[in-house]
DNA sequence: CGAATAGTGTCTGTGAGACAGTATGTT
DNA sequence: AACATACTGTCTCACAGACACTATTCG
């Protein structure tokens, strides 16, 4: 029966309660390691542990929900700076029945891609949150866990076949810092001179502004072009990360 | 504040009622065209309009609600035959406020890829629902035009790096016949001689039987070799689809 | 026989990856 | 000076796509 005839005589009251949350898995880069966002949980149950942040849905999208909090958790003021950068995208609903033990709650999981940001400030709403490295993120409340991998799965996918690890970076970046993304989502070093010609040579990944780095690196070398995001919503041809075979079946 | 500390001192009953939906995107093909399956709407609103079939998340999974409503809308026996062999993932979830004008719906929307199935019959639960070329599948009730066509570019999507192709013919199959999958699904046709070659040459995409069809085409030809599909669940490389430069902007 | 289809051979252009090499910075 | 880094050149192999060709079977 189709939801629609359904709800023709439908008395919503009369069945068992259901909650909708979103939450979010936002992701970020800090000291070249790939983090997410986590809270510390101080009601039961699980109480103590960390989770993703999230919340209720009010009347709003869900999109806007998922924006919603992660403003709140990270401390940014909607419409305005650093948050414009954010890249939002839903991920996937989890659902399970017994996922929460006290009543029925579908979560809309939301993936997060931020440009470093500052640590969330004490004395604010946001001062519960903080930036954890994903290896380290484990033993998470409800499923979170599953979720965290799935979004990190969903991470590394994309930055193949789309410009988005340029939502990581400042809006202007060197060919270099955009490979160290790539190395910290995918966990593996990329070959320096091939991907700099890789990444020149996808039409539309990336476009040059004419300025460079004021010094070099630390440790020596020339100073570095300075590039923005280009207006490709798709890399073509695709960046493929290095083949494991073991992904295949 | 996250989902939990939330859900401590709530009291869902005093919150408006939130009703969550699974909506399927049911993919065949019939008659070398991609077709979905739909129902035909008898109460307010929309109608007399067509929708995708779906209903109410009872005490189950969210794939398992899925899974039953595709069951129910196709008249076939759960767990047996050609149910088993039926793909179903979650697409994608719809929570407008408004895209149900009575009261807050949130819908999971899941696709499924179906080989040809016996129309359904008349006289059972399942008579009120036919496949409709997807063409030919417009003004649908809701926002369902957008999870259909959602629904429709993950599908087109997934041919090129899975080997979910094979979920569209019988267990045993010619080049040729999916060859006519990729054709109907990305509605373009394939060079005959070079996909033949690119399918054999894929690991674990399929897997000869040793047997062919009983007689050449119908309109001549030789006998074709029958195939069964392989271990792999990723194509690598994968079958792109001729590159449209308007999918990369 | 004529036509359509299954399947293979071959050539070409593109791109990925390995590696080397040069220039320009740093400590 | 020693070394790290930015960036470019070159070679090789894999693969996609165009095209040609043979063999088989149907009407």
């Amino acid at each position: 029966m189709d939801e629609v005839s359904y709800l023709a005589g439908y008395d919503p009251r009369r069945y068992p309660a259901v909650a909708v949350t979103v939450d979010v898995v936002a992701l970020t880069i800090r000291d070249g390691k790939l983090c997410v966002l986590l809270v510390e949980r101080g009601t039961q149950p699980y109480a103590g542990q960390r989770a993703l942040p999230g919340g209720f849905v009010k009347n709003e999208t869900l999109d806007e929900a998922a924006l919603r909090e992660f403003a709140e958790e990270t401390g940014l003021t909607p419409g305005q700076g650093e948050l414009g950068r954010v890249h939002l995208e839903q991920l996937k609903t989890y659902g399970d029945p017994d996922r929460d033990p006290r009543m029925r709650v579908i979560s809309v999981a939301y993936l997060a891609f931020a440009p470093r940001l500052p640590e969330p400030t004490a004395g604010t709403d946001a001062a519960r949150a903080y930036w954890v490295p994903v290896d380290e993120a484990k033993d998470l409340a409800f499923d979170h866990d599953d979720v965290l991998a799935d979004g990190l799965e969903r991470a590394r996918d994309k930055l193949e076949y789309t410009p988005l690890a340029t939502a990581f970076t400042d809006p202007e970046f060197t060919i270099s810092e955009l490979r160290h993304v790539y190395a910290a989502v995918w966990g593996e070093e990329l070959h320096a001179g091939n991907f700099h010609r890789k990444v020149l040579s996808v039409p539309g990944f990336v476009e040059g502004t004419g300025r460079t780095t004021a010094r070099g690196g630390d440790r020596g070398g020339p100073r570095a072009k300075l590039y923005q995001a280009g207006d490709a919503r798709l890399l073509h041809p695709a960046l493929l990360r290095p083949t494991r075979e073991d992904r295949v079946r």
